[in-house]
DNA sequence: CTTGACTCCGTACCATAGTACGGCCCCTAT
DNA sequence: ATAGGGGCCGTACTATGGTACGGAGTCAAG
């Protein structure tokens, strides 16, 4: 893949470019050297195949849980050889997660028991408020 | 359990007095009527167990990933009988739930692949950035 | 050699879901 | 009767994760 412009960038990794400069601002991406261009601040920015790598990365640690603050250790992490921290935050991602898919599939139980009770002929109540008292 | 005080109702609900306000402001928690009190203004509000019922399903509701704009339509239909729109939110929200239960079981499965390959001795690579990559 | 799309940069603004503050009032115990 | 702990209310501020805007510069095509 040739080297793309920022817009290219954000279309690889799915956001918009003013998200990819807000990740920028964050630390979370390089802002590359503007090239020595003809005028008085240089050309144009070109970004990699690694920082499209490093977006579609931020994107799914986000999808993970993590915060973008926690994103920034993450990816400063990778710089160093911490395993031990790298380790340490991978596995208490996970509890969290456990938890969290835990709660997720409680309350989709509770809601299907919605959606049944509430059905289509109007016998009976249709109890919203209740919905969740029986977890 | 005797009515309370909006301390009393926040302590039941879990969370903190300026929340249970904040809620009485987005309309999801009825504001009751301030008794006629010795003042120029009134007494102090009471809230009954029907309100720590509401102020716990909306903490519920929120766990479901309703917004608070959501769980205020789902008050609000409560009240009504239209059982197919209740039964529309819940099954979209079902939908939603499973989408986001199947992810965060990805991302999980893709961390505790970053952790065991990211082993205590320095042999190999660590390798965060990509520890997503075979989604 | 101009037009038009895109980049760069700073700064401002947005939505969501709270959290805090300050002044005043009420109520109860000492 | 007085002090302290809440309650009441409006308003302001916070954190998180963006999103928008305006003006200037760049670049490629026609």
């Amino acid at each position: 893949m040739a080297d793309v412009t920022i817009a290219g960038l954000a279309r690889e990794g799915g956001v918009g470019v003013e998200t990819v400069r807000y990740y920028q601002r964050r630390g979370l991406l390089e802002t590359p050297e503007r090239p020595e261009g003809s005028g008085s601040n240089g050309g144009i920015r070109r970004y990699t195949a690694d920082d499209v790598r490093r977006l579609r990365f931020i994107r799914s640690a986000q999808a993970a849980g993590f915060t973008l603050e926690q994103i920034g250790e993450l990816v400063a992490l990778d710089a160093t050889d911490d395993r031990a921290r790298a380790r340490q935050l991978a596995n208490e991602r996970i509890a969290a997660l456990d938890a969290k898919i835990q709660e997720l599939k409680r309350v989709r139980a509770s809601l299907q028991r919605l959606a049944r009770e509430c059905g289509s002929g109007s016998g009976g109540p249709c109890p919203i408020l209740t919905a969740f008292e029986a977890d």
